[in-house]
DNA sequence: TGTATGACGATAT
DNA sequence: CATATCGCCATAC
């Protein structure tokens, strides 16, 4: 009996499934413990396939989680209107930690409590010179000039953030151009994941960033690559992209 | 310490 | 041109 941890399920994955085709069973294993297997399909699972999935996905239902006793507030946020919707923005005294599109005030407590680790409250009265920045930066695409708090970020992220914060509007670098800038020329991947996990998105322009062979790339916030390709437009980036796909 | 996970890149098919 | 494969790398657990 075959056995493949996850890695190897990732990287041999045809020789996998054609060793499953040939008929031998192989059992997936993660952290050393057997989770799944694969095996061939018999008739009967095809056509099982074809009677129930032509038409529809399976779908579950989302778990929710317990309330939590509550923290001593050392955050606060505000919301700022945006053409894609409403943006939450928690900050603190050093500047914004935390940007999100959540559905409601409430949603987003909880996922700044969960990312921050202290929910943020709501602040009636925002700074104004903070919020005319913010407003002014996700409306017009201008720079975000000021301070931003970036203390949760682990180094090499901080790192390629405060890189991304130097593109100007209008230009994009690649992912791989990003980790060269920092002296990584090999890490292009991590850079992507960077911003993949970037906390200020819009405000740190990580959508301006793409990928080496002409493509977009990914983009966390909702709405996907398609508002990044909106971001970029607006700013007039699009036109210099090597290719255009 | 080892294992798992990606907003990547270069190359092969 | 699209997909597959595989190397790379920082992080989270």
């Amino acid at each position: 009996m075959k056995m493949v941890n996850t890695v190897e399920l990732k990287n041999r994955t045809n020789a996998l499934l054609r060793q499953v085709g040939r008929g031998e069973a192989v059992i997936v294993t993660r952290r050393g413990k057997p989770v799944a297997a694969l095996t061939r399909l018999t008739d009967a699972d095809l056509e099982e396939f074809v009677l129930r999935y032509t038409s529809r996905v399976a779908a579950d239902g989302g778990a929710t989680a317990p309330g939590q006793p509550e923290a001593p507030s050392k955050y606060r946020y505000m919301s700022v209107p945006a053409p894609f919707g409403t943006i939450f923005v928690a900050y603190g005294p050093n500047g914004p930690l935390m940007v999100s599109q959540a559905n409601s005030p409430a949603a987003f407590e909880r996922e700044a409590e969960r990312v921050l680790g202290s929910g943020p409250v709501a602040d009636p009265e925002p700074p104004a010179d903070l919020r005319a920045e913010v407003m002014h930066a996700i409306r017009d695409h201008a720079p975000y000039r000021g301070p931003v708090d970036l203390s949760l970020v682990p180094p090499f992220e901080r790192a390629v953030l405060q890189a991304l914060r130097r593109i100007p509007p209008g230009q994009v670098r690649t992912y791989g151009e990003i980790a060269r800038t920092l002296g990584k020329p090999s890490a292009a991947r991590a850079v992507g994941t960077a911003c993949a996990r970037n906390p200020l998105p819009l405000l740190i322009p990580c959508h301006r960033v793409v990928r080496s062979d002409g493509k977009l790339g990914g983009y966390s916030l909702r709405g996907g690559v398609a508002l990044k390709r909106q971001l970029l437009e607006a700013e007039g980036a699009l036109a210099l992209l090597p290719l255009g796909r």
